[in-house]
RNA sequence: GGACUCGUAGCCUAGCCUGGAUAGGGCGUCGGCCUUCUAAGCCGAAGAUCGCGGGUUCGAAUCCCGCCGAGUCCGCCA
């Protein structure tokens, strides 16, 4: 809706310069200056030899807003051209429109475009950490912005079943108890933390640890079962952690399917060939026609294969499978790097790369090997915990059941929020305090305002018609952001930012407190537009929490 | 040492890609608002050399260059 708006006010302009070429540009100015801003005067100043000012002056008393719909009036100002709106007009047509959508409301026209969003894929030898959390947060919301915005998306696991750290668990299991009473991510990660220190220790594992991985690229079944069953265990653990936060991927992917299916020797031989290639007893790439001075080594002196050879395989498979984009960790940045100058190489079509800085503990990095790190359960029962406690001082009345829903909800929301609502090229360092205080403007924030909005809607249901009537300034700030949420959700997909739909709920949630907090309206004379207005505003928040990821509350 | 990312009030953060009018928020501090749709809310006050220096531009937090500081990476690990 707002796009339309724009373009009538882009058109006003383009009406009134004539035949005077110029770029016209439109931004949102800040409060006190309209509600569209031109600033095309400035560029017009060289090329007519006069001031901004007075352009802006004769440009906006030649504006005839007559005909217009949504543009009530034009003003200039410092060389600005502001435009304001009829939001009357825009009020009424919003609104209606919204209602009718509903849930579509925002949603963007099908892309035809097959998204495949490689996320989370964490080793199973452990539950997932609180930057594992950053990464799958990050992904899933990623991934249901995209669909709503029109894209084909699945999601992906890409499980790294061939590295060192599955071995280092499975040569653990047989000799280490597995603790079946414990969650079975953190359970395997007991045994993982052992075994590793046994190999450090002990010489004579590191030997058997080779085997056992050799043994595992062969398929030797005994050793593939052993494996399997490990991961697939661990994984029983990770998935529920993410089940409950509401996470799911399309599809699980085992890497060691690569290998057995001559992908990669296939791939390595396509690579060889190539005039990058260099063979001595080791077969790697010389990547620094690409910018990057570390060579990429493909085939050890031993034969075998390495990770990144192998990932090189796994995307080239994907690739058949639509667009590729991966959510990946800082420390993997060189990876990225090095797998797109692989793919160049190729001839085939590279991936986009969503990196995500670190979330540190205080103390410094977490490690699962060394068993230092915050789980994502951890973090997720103590929201929970957290927000039982609010729950309780607030609605001590109410039912357990009532308590413990609204808990896990307020909980899973806030952990989501908190760390979607950061730009991911931010490094965290996550403290106790931060991530258990329920910031003002986090998701109980967002939860509390379609809380309130629903109460309201349950004391009475809007009328099918209504009459708008001159809004008043909170109501208007309301209306703008309702309309420029089919915007924000496209400009949201288009540059990958999750971070940008969660400042436009924060701003959309503080309109709709501060609405709620001066016009009244059950007792209004404008009760029948104003429960419209509500309707419709909780309509686009329980849309864009649903992006988010963030489940919602009738009442909290 | 090299590469990449970040640097905005005591603390956290938006804006930076695509340059525009007084740099938005939050936490914390101080002061207000529940006989009115749930105060997990709202209003007000104080608090910012947008790391530093230069450049481009009518105009720079935003673009370019240099420097400083922090993080990450630089395995025949994954």
């Amino acid at each position: 809706m707002l796009s339309k708006v724009k373009r009538e006010a882009k058109e006003l302009l383009l009406k009134a310069l004539g035949d005077v070429e110029a770029e016209v540009t439109l931004e949102e100015p800040r409060q006190g200056y309209g509600d569209l801003a031109s600033p095309v005067c400035f560029t017009l100043a060289r090329q007519l030899k006069k001031p901004p000012a007075k352009i802006a002056e004769e440009l906006a008393s030649r504006i005839d807003v007559a005909g217009a719909r949504f543009i009530k009036e034009v003003k200039a100002l410092n060389g600005f051209i502001n435009f304001y709106f009829n939001y009357e007009a825009l009020a009424e047509a919003l609104v209606e429109e919204i209602l009718e959508k509903g849930e579509d409301y925002g949603k963007g026209e099908a892309k035809g475009e097959k998204i495949i969003l490689e996320h989370t894929s964490a080793n199973p030898d452990g539950p997932l950490h609180i930057g594992h959390g950053r990464n799958a947060i990050l992904g899933d919301a990623l991934a249901r912005i995209l669909r709503f915005a029109g894209y084909e998306v699945t999601t992906q696991y890409y499980l790294n079943d061939m590295g060192k750290q599955l071995a280092v668990v499975v040569l653990g299991l047989r000799t280490l108890e597995l603790d079946r009473a414990k969650k079975p991510d953190h359970a395997i990660a007991e045994v993982y933390v052992k075994a590793n220190k046994m190999v450090e220790e002990r010489e004579e594992l590191q030997q058997e640890l080779s085997s056992l991985m050799r043994a595992y690229e062969a398929g030797d079944e005994r050793v593939v079962e052993e494996f399997k069953s490990a991961a697939e265990y661990c994984l029983q653990g990770i998935t529920a952690t993410l089940e409950r936060l509401g996470i799911s991927h399309d599809m699980i992917t085992w890497e060691s399917e690569f290998v057995r299916r001559g992908d990669v020797d296939e791939v390595v031989e396509r690579l060889r060939s190539t005039k990058y290639a260099r063979e001595d007893d080791v077969l790697y790439l010389d990547l620094e026609e690409f910018g990057i001075e570390k060579e990429l080594v493909l085939r050890r002196s031993d034969g075998t294969y390495l990770y990144a050879t192998r990932d090189i395989a796994h995307h080239l498979w994907k690739a058949k499978l639509g667009k590729l984009i991966n959510v990946w960790g800082a420390d993997h940045k060189l990876l990225a790097a090095q797998l797109s100058a692989a793919l160049r190489i190729l001839g085939e079509e590279e991936p986009e790369f969503i990196i995500y800085e670190f979330i540190s503990l205080p103390s410094g990095r977490m490690s699962t090997r060394k068993g230092v790190f915050i789980s994502l359960d951890e973090l997720i029962t103590e929201a929970v915990f957290r927000a039982y406690e609010e729950v309780a001082k607030r609605r001590g009345d109410a039912s357990e059941e009532f308590k413990r829903s609204v808990a896990e909800k307020v909980g899973i929301a806030a952990v989501r929020f908190n760390i979607v609502k950061v730009s991911p090229e931010k490094a965290m360092v996550f403290r106790w305090e931060e991530a258990l205080d329920f910031e003002r403007q986090g998701g109980p924030f967002l939860q509390y305002a379609y809380a309130r909005a629903t109460r309201i809607l349950e004391k009475e249901s809007p009328p099918a018609s209504f009459e708008v009537h001159e809004l008043t300034d909170n109501e208007r700030a309301l209306v703008k952001l309702l309309a420029a949420f089919p915007e924000v959700v496209e400009s949201s997909a288009k540059q990958r930012k999750p971070s940008m739909l969660a400042s436009y709920l924060l701003e959309l949630a503080t309109a709709f407190h501060r609405f709620y907090m001066f016009d009244p309206v059950l007792k209004s004379e404008f009760k029948d537009f104003r429960l419209n207005l509500v309707n419709a505003t909780r309509t686009v928040l329980g849309n864009a929490m649903k992006l988010l990821g963030m489940p919602v509350l009738e009442r909290m």
